[in-house]
RNA sequence: CGGUCGGUAGCUAAGUCUGGCUUAAAGCAGCGGACUUUUAAUCCGUUAAUCGUGAGUUCAAAUCUCACCCGACCGACCA
């Protein structure tokens, strides 16, 4: 059926009624008569709200999910239609006795003809109804949001029932109006993930990648520094872990030829749960044969602007107090950006002055980290009441236990990189709200990644963060099978010092780059967390369907009891 | 694991600081009734709450104390 004439219609209305009156009658009796002509619609769905009933007629809404329509069933008009035989039961009244046992959020399908109520609205006049099913949990409120975030968590079904069947208070609208922005809905929460997913998707099928699947459950849980899930397979007899991250299996692929490869899935970790971690969340990668890490900047910053347009419909972004533009992507190393947020608070250290050259002493970046790890324990880095004098003694007192712990004379190059990381963590990075790509990273904490050949002690790898958030890792991929196992080997030292994050060996990886790997440039994208920008979310279970919650102990409270 | 805030009918919630004149408001939903163009329909009537759980203080506790349970946020942990 073609809508876009009765949309005409609906319009012709409007434009001829000035806001907040009644439609002139003449004219809305003649667009009436045109709207009948259509003959009769079917439409089916849930009670948006309960009936309004006016004696011998009423007023409800049908809702679809998405959209709402108006129905108006009066009693002399309509007709039931049987569910046991499917035929009309032409019995006076019959229909009205069975509307009245209708109750907000039952479906019902109705068939009708089209016309323009007194208030303007395009509503279906019921000739015949017909009950389909039942709800026998009470409705949400229709003026109000789930105001508990369990529920609307733990029961993601009544949350979007809920956001399908509300309405907006004046004061809401008034709200967006002012502000501009738009308070999705829940179901809008995740047509806009889905628009996001589709968006990347279709750019990489555009530029030629193939979609792939690979292991879930996987004998070593590489590719990542996390801890996994574990279980075990009874038929083999062996441990499995479900995967941290499918790099290492899809840098199998360049190796056997698949030069443009990507994997849009879910990563399992077994970590804390918090605002922006999630057990189990939606991974992106992709590899890219004879691209370097600075192709690949630019190509997933095409990508994400692309999508995020197609997903938003702007690239700017409005998030909590932010407006965070897309536009732009900025690129600076890491070293830069600690430079550049450094407080000004510290810049003087006792008889010190900061200055970005300390960024390259090995000393001074353990000095630092130490100096600032103390603070954060002692919780008076946060503090506005922080004194001069305070920081002159914290600094002096670092000082001598680092000369104590007779640090500072050999200092590894891994133990300054960690210090460099760690100070970037701690100075810049919750500072980095617009899209900045930090480039730059310490060799020795990115051992999957090619060394620069300018500077060996510098990985050619970069971490996009929005929002103070880290979206995206990407680096140029070390293909050196000898590298690589030496890497690994650091990494397992780096372990046995007590570095738990530190990767894990993998032999049969090491195996498939002695069959020789392209050179490539490879990125992870967390999808999960660029949805939350793209909806104004503050926690990643907002933008997860069905997010993992401490299991339900209202039942066993009740066991309990009884 | 630490800090902050919260838990009162099916839902949204007032009351908690300053314990008692509150029979624990009110709106929505529900139930009964009126109404043949309403739209957060309206009007009349009405049901519904061991105030998160347990203990304590008190003549008296939703209100004060302690413990516990549940949740949110912020930290810690976690690329």
């Amino acid at each position: 059926m073609n809508f876009a004439p009765i949309l005409e219609i609906v319009r012709e209305l409007k434009d001829n009624t000035p806001t907040g009156e009644k439609p002139n009658q003449e004219l809305k009796e003649s667009l009436n008569a045109k709207l009948k002509a259509f003959g009769n619609v079917r439409i089916s769905g849930r009670l948006a709200v309960p009936p309004r009933v006016m004696g011998k007629a009423a007023f409800v809404h049908l809702s679809d999910g998405v959209c709402r329509l108006q129905i108006y069933v009066r009693k002399q008009d309509a007709k039931p239609i049987s569910n046991d035989t499917g035929e009309t039961i032409d019995e006076e009244g019959k229909a009205w006795e069975v509307f009245g046992l209708l109750d907000h959020g039952d479906f019902i399908g109705t068939e009708g003809y089209l016309f323009l109520t007194n208030t303007g609205e395009l509503s279906v006049h019921v000739e015949t109804i017909q009950f389909l099913s039942k709800s026998l949990m009470p409705m949400p409120d229709k003026m109000h949001d789930i105001a508990d975030p369990e529920i609307s968590r733990r029961y993601r079904y009544v949350d979007l029932i809920a956001s399908s069947l509300r309405n907006k208070t004046d004061d809401e609208l008034e709200e967006e109006r002012q502000t501009g922005v738009k308070k999705l809905t829940t179901r809008e929460v995740f047509e806009r993930r889905a628009k996001l997913i589709s968006g990347m998707r279709r750019f990489l099928d555009d530029h030629d990648y193939i979609e792939v699947e690979t292991p879930m459950l996987t004998p070593k849980a590489t590719g990542a520094a996390a801890t996994p899930f574990e279980t075990d397979h009874k038929a083999l007899g062996i441990k499995l872990y479900a995967r941290i991250a499918p790099e290492l299996y899809l840098k199998r692929l360049t190796v056997g030829g698949f030069e443009k490869v990507y994997e849009l899935n879910r990563n399992f970790r077994n970590e804390g749960l918090s605002h922006k971690h999630n057990p189990e969340f939606t991974m992106l990668e992709f590899y890219c044969a004879y691209m370097d890490v600075n192709g690949m900047m630019d190509f997933a910053e095409a990508m994400i602007k692309k999508s995020v347009r197609k997903a938003v419909g702007s690239l700017q972004v409005k998030y909590g107090g932010h407006e965070i533009d897309f536009e732009q992507f900025e690129r600076i190393s890491m070293k830069e950006a600690i430079a550049r947020h450094w407080d000004a608070k510290f810049s003087k250290l006792g008889s010190e002055t900061f200055e970005e050259s300390w960024l390259d002493d090995s000393k001074k970046l353990v000095l630092l980290f130490r100096f600032f790890d103390w603070k954060v324990e002692e919780d008076i880095f946060s503090s506005e009441q922080m004194l001069q004098e305070k920081i002159d003694d914290m600094w002096k007192v670092t000082n001598q236990r680092l000369e104590e712990d007779h640090i500072g004379f050999d200092v590894t190059e891994a133990r300054a990189s960690i210090s460099l990381a760690r100070l970037f963590e701690i100075v810049a990075e919750s500072k980095l709200i617009q899209p900045t790509f930090i480039i730059d990273y310490p060799k020795s904490i990115s051992p999957l990644s090619k060394a620069s050949p300018e500077n060996p002690q510098i990985a050619e790898r970069f971490e996009l963060f929005i929002n103070g958030m880290e979206c995206a890792n990407g680096f140029s991929e070390l293909n050196d099978p000898q590298e690589q196992y030496e890497r690994f080997v650091d990494q397992m030292k780096e372990r046995e010092t007590g570095d738990e994050e530190a990767m894990v060996l993998d032999e049969d990886y090491i195996r498939a780059l002695a069959y020789g790997m392209p050179p490539a440039a490879g990125i992870g994208i967390g999808i999960d967390r660029l949805v939350m920008l793209l909806t104004n979310k503050h926690s990643i279970r907002d933008v997860i369907l069905f997010p993992h919650l401490r299991p339900e102990k209202r039942d066993e409270d009740r066991k309990d009891e009884a």
